[in-house]
DNA sequence: GCTTGAATCGGAATAATTCCTAACTAAGAT
DNA sequence: ATCTTAGTTAGGAATTATTCCGATTCAAGC
C-alpha cells in the first residue's frame, strides 16, 4: 500500500505545478497535505489524514484539510470516492483504474482494467449531460469481510 | 420521473413477499414509506422521503424512515447510491441499470445500458473479495448544471 | 381480545463537514 | 531586505446527516 518513491515524486511535481498555475499559495500546510496524500494508495478519508499531518503540523486544523482536499480535487488533483453513508475517501492517483469496494467494511482496493477504461458512454446520455469520466466501481465483500462471516456463523 | 402505476404494483408485490418472508411486521409506517420511494424515480434522500411521508403519517419520526430504508436495503429490496459528501440516496427499482451523476448538483439519472451489464471482474479481483455487483458510473455535468455555467461565464 | 416481541416516537447524541473571523504568511512590488 | 496585501489558516462554533435510546405502541399469532 506504499506507493513507490519514483511515483510520489512525480505525483508532487505536478501538484506544484498545477497548483502554482491556478494561482494557488504554496503553503507548507498544503503540501504537507498532499504529500501525505500522494504517498498512500489506501484511500484515506479526511480524519485520518488530518491525523498523519498533525504529528508533523501540530496546530493544523481540520477545516485545513478539508478545504485543500476538495480545492485539490476540483483542480483535478485528487479523485473523491466513498460509499453512501460513509465518509468521503480520497485518492491522488490519477492514472486510469477502478475500484473494489467492500460493502461492510468499506475498504476500498484499486483494480486497473484496460476493458473498463474502453468504455463508452451509450448515445442516449449526451441529452443528460456530458460525461467527464466512467467510473466502474466492483462491489462485494472483501476477503477479510468474509472470513470474518464464515466465523460467525460457525459460532452459532 | 413517474414510474408507471403497474410497475409500483409489481414493486408492492415484491415487497410484501418479501418482507413478510423475512418475519418482517407490515406496519402502516414501512408500507407508506416504500409506497413513496417505489413511485418515484428520482432517487431521493431520507430527508426528502420524511418530509413527503409526514404528509401521509404526520407524527412518523427520521429514525423510522432511516431504520426502514436501511432495513429494506438489506433486504435487496432497496439499492442505495450517492456522492461522496453527499447524503445517501435511495432506489427501489432493482432492474439492472446504471447512473448518470452529475457532480455539480448531485442529481442522478438511471442509465440502460446491455453493454455494461454484460461486464465481468477482471481475474486479478478474486483474490481482493466476491463482486456482487458491477455498478458503472457516468460522472459529469448535467444539462441544467452546464447551462448555469455557461450562463455565469457570460456575465463576466 | 390477550400477549409479546418487534417497531415506533421524539428528542438527545454522535459523526462528518463547513462556517466564521481574527491572525498569519507567501509572493510580488518597492 | 522590507512592505503590502490578497489569499490562507487556526480553532472553535455551527450545521448537516444520521444514529441511539428509553418509553410507548402495535401487528400478528394464539
Amino acid at each position: 500500500m506504499k506507493v513507490p518513491p519514483e511515483v510520489v515524486e512525480g505525483r508532487l511535481e505536478r501538484f506544484m505545478e498545477v497548483a502554482v498555475q491556478a494561482g494557488l499559495k504554496l503553503t507548507h500546510q498544503r503540501l504537507v497535505i498532499y504529500k501525505e496524500l500522494a504517498r498512500t494508495g489506501e484511500h484515506p478519508d479526511a480524519e485520518t489524514l488530518f491525523r498523519r499531518v498533525r504529528k508533523k503540523v501540530p496546530t493544523i486544523s481540520r477545516d485545513t484539510v478539508y478545504r485543500t482536499l476538495w480545492g485539490l480535487q476540483e483542480l483535478g488533483l485528487v479523485e473523491t470516492l466513498g460509499h453512501p453513508g460513509r465518509q468521503v475517501r480520497f485518492d491522488a492517483n490519477l492514472d486510469k483504474h477502478h475500484h473494489f469496494v467492500c460493502t461492510r467494511c468499506g475498504k476500498v482496493e484499486d483494480v486497473y482494467a484496460p476493458e473498463f477504461d474502453r468504455l463508452s458512454p451509450p448515445g442516449r446520455v449526451k441529452k443528460l449531460g456530458r460525461v467527464e469520466r466512467i467510473a466502474v466501481e466492483l462491489r462485494g465483500v472483501c476477503a477479510a469481510c468474509a472470513a470474518k462471516e464464515k466465523e460467525r456463523g460457525k459460532g452459532r
